[in-house]
DNA sequence: CGCGTTTGACCAGCGC
DNA sequence: GCGCTGGTCAAACGCG
């Protein structure tokens, strides 16, 4: 299917990024899993693709036959066309020699210009193919759920497994808000909502907290949101919209609920890093760290500040048991282009919340009764294992898993990774009430065995770009998304899972950390 | 000096 | 109502 924008290069990478990461804890950036590298290898890839022709064409002819498939995403860039071009102008000729030699070296630079036109075209094509892959991955996350919806609906009342029912009974008892917001879009009271009834009702806000600047600034960043101060200001836009002609449009309702979940929605990822953050090519700003509850380690918050009022926040934090485990863990979606090199996370984030979010809205009874294991099933049609999916968060979660410590592929009900991590306690404390949150499986990605989701993937030998290209391959083999999902996360963890603990514990509500994210 | 991080405080939601 | 917790803010601070 899609491709990612990054070679099948060779062993060079990134300069920046040296190959031993290891003994460099005074330099978190070392040690960060770098995205870019995949930039560079953009460029080598050009360069190969300006010295062999036929790996153009075939690129083109994937693309094309992409299109055939199923995605209907019609670049525009006819590579083939100029190719046959030129190749019809040396058919025919037949005079001097002399004349055939001048006439090979016209044609010989005029195959370099046009294979120069190729490599700007397979450029503009990549860029491309990043930003549609994210379309793309949105819309077939929806199809896949709502098929997959339907076949629940067949096989439950076909079978009417024991396991499925318990577990939908379970889920429906154990989710009983977040997936009803979600599930019922036109009844949903968001909290952005509620926030904006705070904020149309400004006189009361603005004297009961008279004595508080804070209250003066929420209400300051709220009513003005056409204003870029406010990272929410879309959303609170939609939402006042919504609350003026709330009955009037009600795809508009939708559409801003289905905002709003998407937003709600969080992408998390497990990835041994020993970086303090996952560098996924956003620019990021530190606002806040506190301690998590039942975590030694502090939770960080960071906000997107590649463009002023981007929407998209995410959190850091370091597993309990395994601190070489970073858990990320994304919220919102980017509202600015995004280089080549965030395009994977953001992509795959989106991708993610939006199946999250088509699986809980596209039915609103059965998305509502069981929401978990349709998510399950939905990602997991191989029996292999994929990610998590967690309604018993604030926010409704999907969680990929890209640990080599998510084991236990055997059993069917009791290989969620997350309920090994007592790091959660509050996870812990509802399994304990004998509901599983995590009706999904964590994807096995197991780095000696080189394998993930039924695929076949040699990561042992291969770097960053490397990976990524499998995981382009793995998109283009199998159409489980999921996998794919995981191939292109997979991809970028790929930095060495040294453990690393950087983080001070203190009692203190707020702890130092030696955090860097500067990219 | 500008920008990013740190960190104490604030706020809302939730459970009791 | 109170306390806990997650999330956020912004002044202070540090660094290049
Ligand atoms: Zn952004």
């Amino acid at each position: 299917m899609f491709r990612f924008p990054v070679s099948l290069g060779g062993p060079h990478d990134n300069p920046k990024q040296p190959q031993s990461s290891d003994e460099q804890p005074h330099r978190a950036m070392v040690d960060e899993v770098d995205f870019f590298r995949s930039e560079k290898r953009d460029d080598q890839n050009i360069i190969t693709d300006e010295t062999k022709r036929v790996h153009v064409k075939r690129e083109n002819s994937r693309v094309v036959d992409d299109d055939d498939r199923s995605t209907g995403i019609n670049t525009g860039l006819n590579l083939l066309t100029a190719h046959t071009g030129s190749d019809e102008s040396m058919v025919d000729d037949g005079l001097s020699v002399d004349m055939e030699e001048k006439r090979s070296k016209i044609e010989n630079v005029q195959l370099r210009e046009e294979l120069k036109k190729a490599a700007e075209e397979i450029q503009r094509l990549k860029e491309m193919l990043s930003q549609t892959t994210n379309n793309f991955n949105s819309l077939q996350m929806q199809l896949v759920a709502v098929m997959r919806q339907q076949e629940d609906h067949h096989h439950l009342a076909m079978t009417g497994s024991k396991d499925i029912a318990n577990k939908r009974h379970e889920g429906s008892e154990m989710v009983p808000r977040q997936f009803i917001e979600l599930g019922l879009p036109t009844a949903e009271v968001s909290s952005e909502e509620r926030t904006t009834v705070r904020s149309r009702s400004p006189p009361s806000l603005l004297e009961n907290s008279s004595s508080r600047q804070r209250g003066k600034r929420l209400l300051e960043r709220e009513e003005s949101p056409e204003t870029q101060s406010n990272g929410w200001g879309n959303p609170n836009k939609v939402s006042k919209h919504n609350a003026s002609s709330s009955n009037d449009n009600v795809s508009a309702i939708d559409q801003s609920t289905a905002e709003a979940t998407m937003r709600k929605a969080r992408v998390s990822v497990r990835a041994r890093s020993e970086a303090p953050t996952l560098s996924d090519g956003c620019h990021w700003r530190k606002y806040g760290q506190k301690m998590a509850k039942g975590n030694p380690c502090p939770r960080a918050y960071f906000r997107c500040t590649m463009a002023v009022g981007c929407p998209v926040r995410k959190q850091v934090q370091r597993c309990a048991e395994e601190r070489s485990i970073l858990i990320t863990t994304y919220e919102g979606n980017h509202n600015h282009p995004l280089p080549p090199a965030a395009m994977y996370m953001a992509s795959t984030t989106t991708a993610a919340a939006s199946m999250l979010l088509s699986g809980s809205t596209t039915s609103s009874q059965d998305g509502l009764m069981h929401p978990t294991n349709l998510f399950a099933r939905t990602m997991l049609p191989c029996s292999s294992t994929m990610a998590t999916i967690s309604a018993s968060a604030p926010f409704p979660t999907i969680t990929l898993d890209l640990t080599e410590s998510a084991s236990n592929v055997n059993n069917q009900t009791n290989n969620n990774p997350l309920m090994q991590f007592p790091q959660r306690s509050g996870f812990t404390e509802l399994n304990q009430s004998g509901l599983p949150q995590m009706m999904g499986q964590a994807l096995y990605y197991n780095q000696q065995q080189s394998k993930f989701s039924g695929l076949q993937i040699p990561t042992q030998s291969l770097n960053a770009g490397e990976s990524v290209s499998a995981a382009t391959a793995a998109i283009a083999a199998n159409p489980n998304f999921a996998a794919a999902l995981a191939a292109a996360l997979t991809s970028i963890i790929n930095g060495p899972n040294n453990h690393k603990n950087g983080d001070s514990n203190t009692g203190n509500n707020n702890v130092r950390t030696s955090s860097v994210e500067r990219q």
